[in-house]
DNA sequence: GTTGAGATTGAGACTAAGTCTCGACTACTG
DNA sequence: CAGTAGTCGAGACTTAGTCTCAATCTCAAC
């Protein structure tokens, strides 16, 4: 059973929520994602396996995983939500190419720091925030 | 003849657009309005006055005013798109509370730099960016 | 092991926001 | 003032996600 595997089965645990096999299912099937999904794209994945899970309980444990941790959602426009494997990363933000659709991640030290001191400023408390950048990239100028 | 009407028309006309009494009614509603909307707003506001606009017609001149940059469309995360009146503003970013909805507006010159330097690291042009923060209001704590 | 309460599931109906279609209409140019 | 695009509105359509509900399953308590 890997780290994110027990991970979840905790967090399932503490709220009354069971272990099912479509949850596992999805699980698995997220854990083999490398990159930005969308809740689509996963589930197609998911439709021939067996066990499969529906449409709905794609979304539904999505939900889940992100409550865990395991799970980052991010807005990256567009109509579709974004996911994104978060096990053992931390917080990014996106530049989003207009060309060829590539996404790559940023961090900056500094500018969360600003953030911090906006906020502090208007004496708002963060929760969270969404960051990102649209544009062209290197091979899309 | 206000400003924005002149922009405006000149806008529509180096596109080969007409200026319609739907569009002037849209326009008028926009100017009318203070803080951000959604186009549903908008069409309601001028579904009752004469000349009014039908749905269709509020979103296709709401894009047009974009493009002519009277309006600013803005992502403030929900499912609805909101627009702001930017006639004679500059850019900024939000700080939208999770409680009582409030938005406010901050602007960081640092910040912006900063993004410009995480775009040159990665070569990579930005065009536009959306920079949201969520969390809770003074009042709402 | 059996059992029952409560959680979960999938199919498909539903919603919400916005886009598209197309026949009737209208602004502008010459 | 006529012809040619551009524009209009009604409503069909699309997309992404949520909701409903009867059938089924999980799990903790016997
Ligand atoms: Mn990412
Ligand atoms: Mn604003
Ligand atoms: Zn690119
Ligand atoms: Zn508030």
């Amino acid at each position: 059973m890997s780290d994110q595997e027990g991970r979840f089965r905790e967090y399932l645990g503490a709220k009354g929520l069971r272990i099912t096999p479509e949850r596992q299912a999805v699980l698995t099937a997220v854990l083999g994602i490398q990159g930005h999904f969308t809740a689509d794209q996963l589930y197609l994945r998911l439709e021939r396996k067996n066990p499969r899970a529906s449409r709905a309980t794609v979304y539904r444990t999505l939900e889940h995983l992100v409550g865990s941790g395991l799970v980052d959602k991010v807005d990256l426009g567009g109509q579709q939500a974004f996911y994104e494997n978060f096990y053992g990363r931390e917080h990014h933000d996106h530049l989003i190419c207009l060309g060829c659709g590539e996404i790559i991640e940023f961090t900056s030290r500094a500018i969360e720091e600003l953030q911090d001191s906006v906020c502090r400023e208007h004496q708002f408390e963060a929760r969270s925030h969404s960051h990102k950048i649209l544009g062209h990239c290197r091979k899309c100028h």
